[in-house]
RNA sequence: GCCCCGGUAGUGUAGCUCGGCCCAGCAUCUCGGACUUUCGAUCCGACGACCCGGGUUCAAAUCCCGGCCGGGGCACCA
């Protein structure tokens, strides 16, 4: 088949394995609803997403709520969260299903996997069976009851004569399996805590590979992708499937990722964001789609970065940098240029020709059509006494010598006189004097700035002043401060805030 | 302890199924240079890898064996 060379396009992902078995391509997301999708999800949500279209196929949107455990739980805010993401990442789900709506259908093959004798209700202590049978690869006496019993004691498990942990439903996946992580593993169990959709209705819960085992199944999946910590989950799935003699969707895994840049903790990140330490879920400290869309990383960086790195099992180390380089070139053309400074130092100007009275920058330098930002020096018109005073980053400044000629970006040349107030004293007007000299060219800003915050990835702040054409951006304007770096205004009243994207 | 998977430049990836066109392609990073009134963009260039050892073969990154290294599983979590 031709591919026509397309340098924007991602790299070509391999074909999904014989798709030649099946009519149409059925695939699904399922997060486990216990926060917003983070950087690490976006993979899984991306791989999806991607063949999904490609195939012209059918992607539907699994809610994986069941129960959990102490440490993993359901968060009711979650299921917003998680479609926000969906949104930012430009993913179209044909169909939403809660797993937590289904509990009925689990039921159902359960009493029937104990009527064929596949499954067994196993009343040992949890903690003796892994010592004396697990790892002995020794049957306990339930795998030998008789299905009338089985279905006695499920009965139990649902009637609340078990208390939680008292008993549970094992697969017979076989105790002579070599891989202790096979032998009969439980697939429902006994929960009594409280769920956010149906509260306290059910208190036998299926567990991931069994309800998949089912589902898969059910909702005609053709092919799975997920991660490879998922591979023994797959493997009883594949039991479940063998059992019934349904067609096997096909089984495709994907490596761990670890961001070299990035520490992901959907726990901690919700401790802060309850706690107040961050400002939300879309502190970029949480790594949160959310808090990606705040900086203004494009969904199709993500993307690009995420499908360039193809469908390898292998566990990988990767950096945001390919991310931030090809959200650059998504959006470099677009993003306006402002001078900002943190830490203004402010100077003196001293012998400006009377017509210098105002600056002119190009809002982007590759396209003059774009127009001028005009930076006007004399606020005070009232007061034409009063002196030109400019801000400059207090890091170039100390960098300066007196009697150095630099210039101000946009405006004229300069020879500093370090001193308090420093000065500047003017030079000359064109950028070649500079250039001769060697000397620096730095940006600035006006006294009649305004205040704007950034954001930093840390989450720390730098504040200063941004030059005065800043008051008319709007909200959600990808911008770039000249010798700072990329980022979007996500709030602004009397202060401009923008969260910062990358250099 | 048992089981599974994997090892291509700093990082990520292509190639490995069907050995030769691979003295290994691409991206990113880094470093030079050009250009530019930004530490942005653009252009040019450079650096840099088939884990090791055997074997099969006319020929191996690709197949086989051993070793080493790395990751994961062994929850009544997802």
């Amino acid at each position: 088949m031709e591919q026509p060379e397309d340098e924007h396009e991602p790299k070509e992902m391999p074909e999904l394995p014989n798709l030649d078995k099946w009519d149409r391509v059925v695939m699904r997301m399922a997060p486990f609803p216990s926060g917003p999708l983070h950087i690490g999800n976006a993979r899984m949500v991306i791989l999806n997403d991607y063949y999904v279209k490609r195939y012209d196929g059918e992607l539907i949107l699994v809610f994986d709520d069941t129960i959990g455990s102490d440490e993993k739980q359901v968060e009711p805010e979650a299921f917003d969260l998680i479609r926000e993401g969906l949104d930012y990442l430009g993913v179209n789900v044909d169909r939403t299903v809660y797993k937590s709506d289904r509990l009925e259908l689990f039921y159902r093959y359960a009493v029937d996997l104990i009527k064929r004798e596949e499954a067994y209700v196993c009343d040992c202590d949890p903690s003796v069976w892994r010592n004396e049978h697990k790892v002995k690869g020794k049957a306990c006496a339930c795998r030998r009851l008789s299905v009338e019993e089985n279905l006695k004691r499920w009965e139990m498990m649902l009637d609340g004569t078990y208390p939680e942990k008292g008993a549970a439903v094992r697969l017979k996946t076989g105790m002579d399996d070599p891989d202790p992580a096979m032998r009969d593993h439980v697939i429902l169990r006994i929960s009594e805590t409280d769920h956010p959709r149906v509260g306290t209705k059910y208190r036998v819960w299926p567990l991931l590979e069994y309800s998949w085992g089912i589902d898969d199944h059910e909702l005609g999946i053709t092919h799975i992708i997920r991660g490879k910590d998922l591979v023994k989950e797959g493997k009883i799935e594949q039991h479940i499937w063998s059992i019934y003699g349904w067609k096997h969707p096909e089984l495709l895994y994907y490596g761990r990722l670890k961001f070299q840049d990035a520490t992901l903790s959907k726990s901690k990140s919700r401790q802060e964001v309850l706690s107040g330490a961050y400002t939300g879920w879309d502190d970029p400290r949480t790594w949160s789609l959310q808090s990606l869309e705040r900086r203004g990383i494009h969904a199709d960086a993500l993307r690009k970065a995420m499908l360039d790195l193809g469908l390898s099992i292998v566990d990988i180390s990767i950096s945001m940098k390919p991310v931030y380089a090809e959200n650059r070139s998504l959006r470099d053309e677009e993003a306006p240029r402002f001078f900002f400074v943190e830490e203004p130092v402010w100077s003196h100007l001293q012998g400006l020709p009377p017509d210098l009275d105002t600056a002119h920058a190009p809002v982007h330098p590759d396209f003059p059509q774009r127009g001028v930002r005009n930076i006007p020096l004399y606020p005070k018109k009232l007061n034409p006494e009063a002196p030109v005073i400019v801000g400059l980053p207090e890091r170039d400044y100390e960098g300066f010598k007196s009697g150095d000629l630099i210039r101000l970006k946009d405006l004229a040349n300069f020879v500093v006189e370090r001193g308090d107030p420093p000065t500047l004293q003017y030079d000359s007007k064109s950028v070649e004097e500079v250039r001769e000299a060697d000397g620096p060219i730095i940006h600035w800003i006006p006294e009649n700035s305004v205040p704007t915050e950034i954001v930093l990835i840390d989450g720390s702040i730098a504040s200063g002043l941004g030059e005065p054409d800043l008051r008319s951006v709007e909200v959600g304007t990808f911008l770039q401060f000249e010798r700072f770096g990329f980022g979007r205004v996500y709030e602004k009243d009397e202060i401009v805030r923008v969260a910062f994207a990358h250099k």
